[in-house]
DNA sequence: TTTGTATGATTGTCATACAAACATTCCGGG
DNA sequence: CCCGGAATGTTTGTATGACAATCATACAAA
């Protein structure tokens, strides 16, 4: 299962007969992990087998617009919902967090963000809405990493997850959610670099991100 | 693929030798299908192999949290960005599915009410948005169902969905996305039976639905 | 009673094969 | 010269049989 982020172009064609050898996987195998990957939404099928998916426009916005709706959500449920031990782990990873931003490791910030949404969902008790973003973030993370490109986004980025946090501890659950999706536009924004709104039209136009 | 919805008690292990014998597929399909199924959620991987997927109350009112959410955005959308076609469409299904309710033809409600979800995913060029919609509708089919059983729920039903067509067609996005968010409400409450508010706790305490 | 081991069942992976779907090339007719 | 259709090759979907690794259980020994 090696085949995860292989840098591959979006539109590529998989052929699976070629990857077998490259990978040194046979076509069961291959074909499994090809499915899950589908699953993903990492690969699509295109007209003849399998292409690396690509992103339009209006997806990927789309993508943040939902990542809002899902992340307000858990905030709201973290603050009326979380144990103590929830709150420690909180604390926890957005103390890492910071660190990583300070070391401007940008891996483990990718990573140490996840963690955050973990954390908010289990503390929200809500899975549910962790295995979603988790499918809709594999998607993006292209972009995500793009948008760490900008340097001055890093640190509005982690002021406003302290925002979250705060209101989090405050148990403000109105707070924290209009804090959580006022970080995803802002993330949205800086990845996209055009306005929040969503651009209509041009449907099927394909970038490469 | 007739696999789908076959009436099996949730948490019942899947031995992938008797099943092929029972369908008459390969191994290797059935592999294929089976992590298809997983995918959308339907069966899980237990100890060992693969088990029918069940669902927590947690899970359940959290998938209808969810929805709220995700319908909420949509209707949203809908109402700032859908042409005259998409408005066309609405008219259409909102009509199908009255007369679906009209005939107590509980399949057709089903599947109409998932063209309804489509119609407004496609109006609010919203595509993300149906893709999860798709794969949480697939997890709770049964309680859906189930929530039809209350007589008196059908026509409320219909008149929430009316509610939502007259907000989207006025392009009231405000009010559109109240209307979508207490319709799901709503079905939450019936299809649970019990309070709107989320009830912790029993974590793991898993029925049979 | 507990621990360790043997046994059996089940999954994960593999190599190979073949039919069907699809794309491409080539040929004959207009 | 251009076009339609057949021949050909490529790729996928499915099937079969096999094997090692893993896990669960039953059983034997301490």
């Amino acid at each position: 299962m090696a085949v995860q982020t292989g840098a591959l172009e979006p539109g590529a064609r998989l052929v699976e007969k070629d990857l077998c050898q490259e990978l040194n996987v046979s076509r069961t195998s291959l074909r499994e992990a090809l499915r899950e990957l589908e699953a993903e939404g990492l690969v699509e099928s295109g007209q003849r087998g399998l292409v690396v998916a690509s992103i339009t426009p209006d997806e990927a916005r789309n993508i943040y617009n939902v990542r809002a709706a899902l992340e307000g959500l858990v905030a709201e449920q973290f603050a009326q919902l979380s144990g103590g031990s929830d709150q420690l782990a909180l604390d926890r990873v957005v103390k890492c967090l910071a660190l990583a931003y300070e070391n401007n490791d940008f891996p483990a910030i990718i990573s140490e963000k996840d963690r955050f949404y973990e954390v908010l969902c289990l503390g929200a008790k809500n899975m549910v809405v962790l295995d979603l973003l988790t499918r809709l973030n594999s998607r993006i993370n292209n972009l995500r990493s793009l948008s760490r490109s900008n340097p001055a986004r890093g640190k509005d980025s982690l002021l406003e997850i302290m925002d979250i946090a705060a209101a989090l501890k405050r148990r403000d659950a109105l707070a924290a959610k209009a804090a959580a999706v006022r970080h995803i536009e802002r993330a949205a924004e800086a990845a996209l670099g055009q306005a929040p709104n969503l651009s209509t039209g041009s449907v099927g136009h394909r970038v490469s991100l």
